[in-house]
DNA sequence: AGCAAATAGCATCAAATTGGTGCCGTTTGC
DNA sequence: GCAAACGGCACCAATTTGATGCTATTTGCT
């Protein structure tokens, strides 16, 4: 299905609920607990969701009773793109380029397939709306709006917020 | 997964071939035998994946020995936003809004979850670029520029388009 | 009339993905 | 040294997805 599954639901969820949390206690870490505390969300779900994150180096964390995680960059540094590769996997949306695929030697219908290169276009405009879209902008607050225009005009948009800080 | 289904990219690759065959053979009907002769799709799937293209009206069949299926209308009038919505129906991206979640009392993170307005403007900004792209553009001659610029710049894009015919 | 081709509808099944959980070890502040 | 919190691993249940078989009905052609 087109969705994003729970996981990354989660991991935003998360995701802002630091960024938030960074923006008045900077430098401060947050607990999976106080996370899994003010939404019902599983705490061992949270915590495999910010190990991921933590692996793909887009929030860091820090280890013992005081620990928790902190984000690696600013909120407009992180884009909906890295958040969902992180949980997700690259997204292949057509098996064509799947890894399991394309190990085995490829997709047969690849020579003939008369839909590849332009659904790997659409593909590839879907990732460029997310790539662009940065977690700032999903921040309630002081929230710069969406990256609209997706792919080309969001080269721009996603410039101009990054001159932002 | 962030990805189009199977029955996503049979139906897709189906409809190009019938767009392609259509384009020389105007009112012929295609059978699923011929497309799966030519792509190494599963016969089975084929048919169930043009019954379901059947019954939201983006094909027309015809039973009986000369039978098959044509498109119901031209090619840059049908939407890839339609396509997957017959094939894997609305694409709720976020749970919140899937209508399982809806008719249990709606998402209880509602209230104060941090991403459910920012990532349902995501979602629609995805859902838009879909809905402008058109099955012309996935065409392979002949073929009109992927709709850029999503859901905002799309709008003239798909005008321009429809006016071609 | 009868045969062959093709869709329509049904149910079923196996595999993969996903959401969710438990347990235990290690680190660190108090 | 104790409690809090991350790190890692394996596991399970539910859903989704890919795929298949069988039969009935329609239609063109001989």
């Amino acid at each position: 299905m087109l969705q994003l599954t729970k996981r990354t639901e989660y991991g935003l969820i998360a995701l802002v609920h630091i960024a938030e949390r960074g923006a008045v206690d900077a430098g401060a870490f947050v607990s999976a607990r106080e996370i899994c505390d003010r939404y019902p969300i599983p705490r061992r779900l949270v915590a495999e969701v910010l190990k991921a994150l933590q692996k793909h180096a887009i929030v860091e964390s820090q280890r013992g009773a005081t620990g928790g995680y902190a984000l690696t960059r600013r909120p407009e540094q992180i884009t909906l793109g890295q958040v969902v590769s992180a949980l997700e996997g690259a997204p292949p949306l057509t098996s064509c380029e799947s890894p399991i695929v394309l190990k085995s030697g490829g997709c047969e219908v690849q020579s003939m397939c008369p839909i590849r290169s332009p659904v790997n276009r659409v593909r590839e405009q879907l990732w460029g709306l997310l790539e662009h879209t940065t977690l700032r902008s999903l921040l309630p607050t002081r929230s710069a709006p969406l990256a609209i225009g997706a792919a080309n005009g969001a080269a721009h948009a996603n410039a101009a917020a990054a001159q932002l800080d």
